[in-house]
DNA sequence: ATATAAAATGTAAACGATTACAGAAAACGA
DNA sequence: TCGTTTTCTGTAATCGTTTACATTTTATAT
């Protein structure tokens, strides 16, 4: 492999020439800086960037971490960081932890340890206190989920708001027997949107059912036994409020095996609006959350780590997207 | 930040000493290997990997080039990769190119300028030529999509083989009339699945015939578009088999549009196994590709490429998975 | 022509680790 | 006890850059 030092003898400069040539320092002579790009051409030269980066400190690369890729909701996320990130000169990478804390911990590693600048987290078992550690040594900055600390700012939509928002709308089409469909760990999108649920059941009214509540895994088999079980307990009820749409597709897919009429018998809503909203028949109501410029704050916001700024968290607006699995009133 | 030279300090050793009590060399007293170790924990050292790296030579990371995250396919294959990367030590890193040969350029050059220690590309716009040159500097390897060229091995599987296989078992269940859905790009997997699709026709006598021929872009909304298109210009077809599940599934939603039933009057077959082929309502026939082994696969010829050693191509089973979608014979 | 300022280049010291080699300390054998 | 081997530790070179500072070259003013 060519290093600079090769450069510079086969320019016949020294290295401190070549090396502001090729970073486009203006000091350098129009005559010298053609002597040493050719040079750099002709024996195939490309800077190592272990050197470089050691020496100015910086990478250029931030980190994105989450836990599976097979995440619809992810990806666009992750457009905008990256949008936002290219007009800046960053490239981004991503780390798929696959939920382990191990490689959660290897990935925060790879930041402290100088290998990238920052890193935005869209999901992680981090706790709180982890998080605190995590931020007091590098720049983090957390999207979509979040837990809350002193130093790591984040970037979310208003998860109780947004859950209000879905249940009201079901209430509003006159339904009164809401099945709300969790999971049962401790994200705050789960924990909020429960909690929203409530609010939209207090506000109108009707009375809190504990039977009304059943907690899946985000997929979609799961959702469908889940679904099953209801109707074999003989359950009743007129909607049902998924926190996940592929949940929503697979209680869908369970009531329409019971000859359960959509929206008609039951109202249905999800969460993300992801592409199986519209795949699906009858295609399915949902909350959107706006994904490119959930990434794009989130990159703002990390950069703003990296100069050493101080950085708000902030809420942005989400949107109720109705289709055929809810009653338009 | 803290330097190893502050934990010699602390620990009243040399730099070296503390170098390889952290590399676990064993040609250290017990009692200093203690002292160092205290240091280390009391003023919070953590090795710079840039200096290390540097040094070394070698990054323990691998990056794994693709065009975009919302892919099903991929994403099996990514943990294949990282099944076997980790238990050599080895930690991946997702890059998203969004098709820019830009993007792919600047991905490639981490791994050329030592940032990373070699690649895995799953699909990218890079010319055999490209390709070559690429290889010709640092370790690459194919997998699933791929160029052909000397020095750059592949792992994918007999992407013609299986097309001919799918094909054939349309017109076991008595199908003549078979549209293909295709893509018109320059992908290896693309013109293989044409091509065995003929050998199929070829085969069992079938004429070809043009006007089944039909190109999309792998997704749901355009296959549904281009499937309209099909029965509008009342071409008569009694199967289809799609390059991609989601084509399959998109052209389904248009035949049930016009009470075109599935498999009775047209049956489908997709390809990839991806979750919407048993989301979907008939559940869809396809073919199924080893994602998991593939991606373990990909590494060890990586692996093999970063130890200098040979490694050839390797080609995996497909297996035909046949639902609801297809009469079954 | 000379002094001075400005522009261009070079030398060498960083950046933070690992490691070849040398040297000191401990263990061993007689 | 002393020489020899073995075990442990330290010094300094090295990885490939960038960059502060020094030095040389060129331009400008007088």
């Amino acid at each position: 492999m060519k290093r600079i030092k090769d450069v510079a003898k086969e320019a016949g400069v020294s290295v401190a020439t070549v090396s502001r040539v090729l970073n486009g320092s203006d000091a350098v002579k129009v005559e010298t800086q053609r002597k040493v790009k050719e040079a750099v051409r002709r024996i195939g030269y490309s800077p190592n960037l272990l050197g470089r980066n050691l020496r100015q400190n910086k990478t250029g690369i931030i980190l994105v971490m989450l836990s599976t890729l097979t995440n619809n909701f992810c990806s666009k996320v992750i457009h905008g960081i990256e949008l936002a990130a290219k007009k800046q000169g960053y490239n981004i990478m991503i780390c798929a932890t696959g939920d382990s804390k191990e490689s959660e911990q290897t990935y925060l590693s790879f930041v402290r340890n100088k290998m990238a600048d920052g890193i935005i987290i869209l999901n992680s078992n981090l706790t709180a206190q982890e998080m605190q550690m995590a931020s007091a040594s590098f720049p983090v900055v957390q999207c979509s989920e979040y837990v809350d600390t002193e130093r790591t700012p984040y970037v979310s939509i208003d998860n109780r708001k947004a859950a209000y928002d879905a249940t009201i709308n079901l209430i509003n089409s006159g339904r009164k027997k809401i099945v709300f469909m969790g999971v049962e760990n401790n994200l705050v999108s789960s924990n909020l949107r429960f909690l929203g649920y409530r609010d939209a059941l207090d506000e109108a009214n009707i009375p809190f059912d504990e039977n009304l509540i059943v907690y899946g895994n985000y997929g979609y088999r799961n959702a469908m036994r889940v679904t099953e079980k209801l109707i074999q307990n003989n359950v009743s009820f007129d909607a049902l409020f998924a926190i996940s749409d592929r949940m929503a597709a697979g209680a869908m897919t369970a009531l329409k095996k019971h000859d359960i009429k959509i929206p008609d018998d039951v109202c249905v809503t999800g969460f993300d609006n992801t592409d199986i909203t519209y795949l699906f028949e009858p295609s399915i109501s949902t909350v959107s959350q706006p994904q490119i410029e959930m990434g794009e704050t989130a990159f703002q916001l990390l950069l703003a780590r990296i100069e050493e700024e101080t950085a708000e968290n902030i809420i942005l607006q989400h949107k109720i997207i109705l289709r055929d699995s809810t009653k338009n009133i």
